[in-house]
DNA sequence: CGTTCCCTTGAGTAGTTTCAATACTTGTGG
DNA sequence: CCACAAGTATTGAAACTACTCAAGGGAACG
């Protein structure tokens, strides 16, 4: 049998699992591989990267979650998740300063890169240098679907949608389970995902609960039908670039040859 | 006296401008003028660019403004503006398909170029390749900002962080005048960018002009005092990259050479 | 076995939507 | 120039959604 990819990249074969990762020949994955330089560990809630701070390296997620948040003085916004193989401040690259924080959810494993390394790979290898890009507008893409959903649903239809993501982002990377899925997530970052209190997240979850959608009970979401739930917060995964009608797998020769 | 960008170069004299334009060789300012191949003129609510649409050319908005948008049967959710100097859809380069439809909001005028001259220019000019990929990213912070927006803020509120925006944007342009700015909104354009009905984005706008803070009048913004009206929509500059703490202006040299 | 963090519930208030109706503006053709 | 149509803006009232303040219950960890 065929080692898995997280067998033959143990730091980074999670990276474009589900999207381009299959456009990427052995030695570009064996180049992304190298690039990492070292790997840490760290528990929850740690800052990785803050706001404003100057920064000449990039973090590969490994293992865990953690998310994209901004922090006031008397509230916290999150404005994104990132799971396994996600290189979650490779937008740092380009911009050198993050508007948000990069914190930990649970304890997690990382990879550090340079972007000294980085720049080399985009002077030498055109290619990887467009997969990385794409990979920096895949969470531009989220951002997009985030701001609809909550210009259009209702906070239980919100929290529906953010598992739905979830899932379907760990689907990707050949994390997703079936029936349920165990994340570090509390109802409070629920609630600064949705942009509700965490009382109304609450209540939010026990309508979810009682309509037999989704349970969602100390980090463990639990869904008896996935199309249903994702139905009723309505997810289409396509701009996640997976499938469906913006999914380029299908395409591979246009455009990122 | 100068002349200025715009005059020097008509058709992306505004790109990048009061971000990283500043960091441009004269040469790559050439360069970027040079990748417009065809200009075109259209009128209001015309879709340059379809969601799902496979392209192979990128716009560069030089008259006007225009919309991120997502049509669903019922409604119509807005996730962006564009205004002079932007790159509307540079990431659909590595996209190849966008997520959304970009729409014009009145009558503009744009710019073509082919994915063709940009990969030549990736792959010849790696420090445009990184003030290019740079704009995208800028695209991605204000993403996050709306979605901040749509987190924190009431109706109100909303609105008034969409005029500071625009009024900031159109001030790095060179564009932003003193005391109003005509825009062809109307007022369902704002609610649809604020995730509000047409009916409360009317009441919303009747508070502002109320309180004194803003006065929308078909398309007309007037603001007397906009420091006032950037508190009341805590709006702070930052995260459009060309002032305050994220600012790069300063150091150029830094991660850009 | 108690502390701490997390979750739950109730009641009153504030913000938003919906439905329904009424004006104002602008452009067009008679 | 007026009449009309289409688009845009405004207002009122009732229903819904979410927030705040306040109190209590449960699980995990030492």
């Amino acid at each position: 049998m065929m080692k898995s990819e997280r067998d033959r990249f143990p730091l980074t074969g999670h990276f474009l699992m589900g999207r381009l990762r299959d456009a990427m020949s052995e030695e570009e994955k064996a180049t992304v591989e190298s690039l990492i330089e070292e790997v840490a560990e760290f528990e929850t809630a740690e800052e990785i990267l803050g706001r404003g701070q100057l920064c000449d390296r990039s973090t590969m997620l490994i293992d865990g979650f953690m998310l994209r948040a901004v922090n006031t003085q008397d509230r916290r916004y999150i404005v994104g998740v990132q799971v396994p193989g996600d290189f979650v401040d490779l937008h740092a690259f380009a911009l050198k300063r993050l508007d948000h924080d990069i914190v930990t959810l649970g304890r997690v494993k990382v990879g550090f890169t340079t972007h000294e390394r980085i720049k080399d790979v985009m002077q030498t290898n055109p290619h990887l240098a467009r997969l990385m890009w794409f990979s920096t507008l895949l969470d531009a893409a989220i951002h997009r679907e985030w701001i609809m959903k909550m210009e259009q649903l209702r906070a239980p239809q919100r929290v529906a949608h953010v598992f739905c993501e979830i899932w379907k982002r760990l689907d990707f990377v050949g994390l997703g389970e079936e029936g349920k899925i165990t994340t570090p997530l509390i109802q409070q970052d629920l609630a600064d995902m949705c942009g509700t209190t965490a009382i109304h997240m609450n209540r939010a979850l026990t309508e979810l609960r009682d309509s037999g959608l989704a349970d969602f009970r100390r980090g463990t979401i639990t869904v008896p039908d996935r199309k249903q739930l994702e139905k009723y917060g309505v997810f289409d995964p396509a701009y996640l670039y997976g499938e469906g009608v913006l999914g380029l797998r299908g395409e591979l020769s246009i455009g990122m040859d």
